[in-house]
DNA sequence: TCTTGTTGGATTGTCGACAACCTGCTTGTC
DNA sequence: GACAAGCAGGTTGTCGACAATCCAACAAGA
């Protein structure tokens, strides 16, 4: 028997590098939402046929950045204010079932990766990297869900990521100054490592309002505009 | 202005007809978790060639229903006790909010589909029609999940009752004595159509106990042999 | 006997070409 | 000038064939 445990090797398919690419774009803002995907144009780019890249596509429209069209092509999702509205509120709930499930699971590792993913938000935060920022808070708001030890419920919430992550950077490109407050997520970060479930619940929620709050301004101006 | 609204016409593209084809196939349980899936073998069966075969497979395999091993092949997904135990405990949290949200949206055309969806359900009963049992039972529940306004719940439920249905068709295959109970869901109805929200859900989470109960026992059982 | 290398068959991943389809423009008619 | 028919270009959907990979069976050596 060997002492080390391999993970298993990474599956190299241009189909995963084409997913990986495309959901960047998208996740960052370089796609922008309603705009259309062409095909060649995109399968010439990378150097790839149209089948493993309409493959990855299909898998994004599932996945629910990506909407397509029969005969017509496929899209960026377009995001409605409604549809900000909707995520967040839905989040809420996830998030307090989350943390309900992962409490009596908390152990020492579940501290450390705690503390390691708020040093990268706080690092990210100094070097004034908004996208990386967005990434480190919702990679830090999902380790509870990690921990929860429910696959679906982690599935649903990695759904709801890729959204709230398009959201977000749609919402920084917009008010171009991006400003990223210094440090939400230390009360939060404690309440985790403390004793009162109910009240890290209470905090998640506010948390979550106040992190959403300018996100929901913006989701109001939009629906005012339309 | 025209006074009737028309629904858009069916998209037809193979690849829509493979995927509604697979998926029918896998929630009835005619093709039986772990199973793989032979690209070749399929679209011969079809008389489709490989390529929206294969694209349906992507969809299927993000909507959780099929899972996907690069170079080895796409299986149906294999059902742990544990997957059943999770997907029913997140229902209970997101039935919840469904009502939630529902309940000051209820007006007579939901009443009138409460009704509609609930004879559905008595009459594939009466029917001994498992499967169909099932699928009503199912639309029956979903009902306040489309009164929630609520896209990404509407979404995240659908998703989820992709499993359900898997886990249920599963189930009455297992003891292959299906006796449907007659009629759970008339308490269900009644509450929904009062005035005591708590009540309501108070409720469905114990009517959900209920429906799921066997299936728990069910789940237990694989446990043990496992 | 166990391990390691090889080989053949089967299956998945990828490619380039063709068919179906939509869209916008042109043409012809009134 | 308005409008319908039809043509042309471009894009998506589908096909059949080829390349890359995996797996099981077998052979060879320690």
């Amino acid at each position: 028997m060997s002492k080390l445990d391999f993970s298993p090797i990474a599956d190299t398919t241009r189909r995963a590098e084409i997913v990986a690419l495309l959901r960047r774009a998208i996740l960052t803002g370089q796609l922008e939402p309603g705009q259309k995907l062409n095909e060649l144009r995109i399968s010439e780019q990378m150097r790839v046929s149209r089948a493993p890249l309409r493959e990855a596509m299909r898998e994004l429209v599932q996945e629910g950045i990506l909407t397509s069209i029969p005969y017509a092509g496929t899209f960026v999702v377009d995001v409605a204010a409604k549809d900000i509205v909707d995520a967040y509120s839905l989040n809420k709930v996830l998030d307090d079932f989350a943390i309900e499930l992962a409490w009596p699971q908390r152990d020492q590792r579940f501290f450390d990766e705690l503390d390691r993913r708020h040093e990268a938000v706080k690092q990210a935060t100094r070097a004034l990297d908004t996208t990386r920022q967005i990434e480190t808070a919702l990679q830090l708001h999902g380790l509870v869900y990690e921990w929860a030890d429910n696959s679906v419920l982690l599935e649903t919430w990695q759904r709801l990521t890729s959204r709230l992550q398009m959201y977000f950077a749609l919402h920084q490109r917009a008010r171009n100054e991006p400003v990223p407050a210094e440090d939400l997520h230390e009360t939060y970060v404690a309440l985790l490592k403390g004793t009162d479930m109910r009240a890290a619940q209470r905090h998640a929620r506010e948390h979550i309002d106040n992190d959403f709050e300018a996100l929901l301004a913006y989701a109001r101006s939009l629906e005012k505009r339309a």
